[in-house]
DNA sequence: CCATGTTTTGAACAGTGTTTAATTTGTAAA
DNA sequence: TTTACAAATTAAACACTGTTCAAAACATGG
């Protein structure tokens, strides 16, 4: 007979077609502007149907997030196997700014913003944000061990290396950066997390790992 | 007769009213939830009556906003008069994330929070954010002159500085740090704060300037 | 006491997320 | 083919937002 399973494959293409129409709208208009209504209209159903496949708004966004996350994970993956963890940090970094820079919207639901987190403690099967972050803390951990960094609390230096890459995101992504004109914004990121990381790594030359490109919005 | 000047007086006094009351929701409920009806029946207004007033609702969070800004800068004026600029720096960044971790509502409405940004950049006289950033620029730019940061664009690593900091405070007031647990993020954040600052100024004791003390929230 | 200008109100508008009873639709059995 | 039942969908409502505006209340100077 086989209709149950029929049956289970239209209700996932309609959760699908949902997130896809969300997503749409969230490009166009930003998550805040995202409504069920405009979803609704989208898809040509009504807003309360919506309900139906989604618990509330949240846990749509939370769908946009972990494609969100999927994504920042493959770019992450393109410099996962540098061998030297100090360069591999490096790169890590720079990948992670590029991303956020590319993907304002995605980075700011991601990283920023706070309605989804009730949702994110619910579904305890949050691997997404885990694994990006458990890739940098192991290269934070090779990087002490091979003596590249000095050694200390793998978690504080790890959570330190995240926030100063999200601090440059973030104030970027939210405009709070009216001090520098917008169009030098790429530069300057560029030339702060450039000093930093040479700060951190003054044997290494961080310019030519990093290729000397500034970073493409 | 003077009525003219007690009625801007009385004005002036309803304002501030407003202004109070929306405060303490503030801290009670946070912004999202400080709704003009609910200020309006603090005060025993009717919410319309607050549009006499201000011109809406982020006008009133923009109040807030400059309050904060006024304790901001009163606890970076505690500081200000160190000697010496690298270690002037390191406990202006210090300051800054005690008053993230102390006033976390103001922070957000402050440096995260997006819904203001419209009000700010129509009021252009908005000094208050200016002068805590001109202070720390000031600082970062002796630190250059002096030898004790190696020389670089004063406003990258000013910004890069500054989002240092704001990457800290804002992943712990947005409780994006899953990872590690709560009570454990204080001292996290000043064991990653301490490092950071050794990495940058490695002939300084960092943690004899600090005092050695943990963040207290 | 009246006229004028300010303050305050109450009701409405358009928008939000969400719930629920009623309706339509699709399918399997009689 | 018709009936029966379950699933999908709708329309309408609810309780909230921020905001506007005509009307009412009030205070004040002449």
């Amino acid at each position: 007979m086989g209709n149950k399973e029929r049956r289970a494959r239209e209700r996932e293409q309609m959760r699908e077609d949902i997130l896809d129409a969300a997503i749409e709208l969230f490009h166009e208009l930003g998550f805040e502007k995202t409504t069920i209504r405009r979803i609704a209209d989208k898809i040509e159903y009504t807003p309360g149907n919506i309900y139906a496949y989604f618990k509330n708004k949240n846990d749509i966004l939370f769908g946009i997030h972990q494609r969100g996350f999927k994504l920042l994970y493959d770019m992450e993956m393109t410099v996962v196997d540098t061998p030297d963890p100090s360069e591999r940090l490096i790169k890590l970094g720079q990948t992670y700014i590029q991303f956020g820079l590319q993907h304002r919207q995605y980075y700011d639901l991601m990283f920023i913003d706070s309605s989804i987190q009730q949702v994110i403690h619910e579904d305890d099967s949050w691997q997404e944000g885990q694994s990006s972050y458990t890739v940098l803390r192991d290269t934070v951990a090779e990087c002490i061990q091979t003596g590249a960094l000095p050694p200390n609390d793998a978690d504080s230096i790890t959570f330190g290396m995240w926030a100063f890459v999200h601090g440059l995101v973030s104030l970027y992504v939210r405009g709070r950066s009216a001090m520098i004109p917008d169009e030098y914004m790429p530069q300057v990121l560029q030339a702060s997390y450039t000093y930093f990381q040479t700060a951190f790594f003054p044997h290494k030359n961080v310019d030519n790992i990093l290729n000397s490109e500034a970073f493409v919005v």
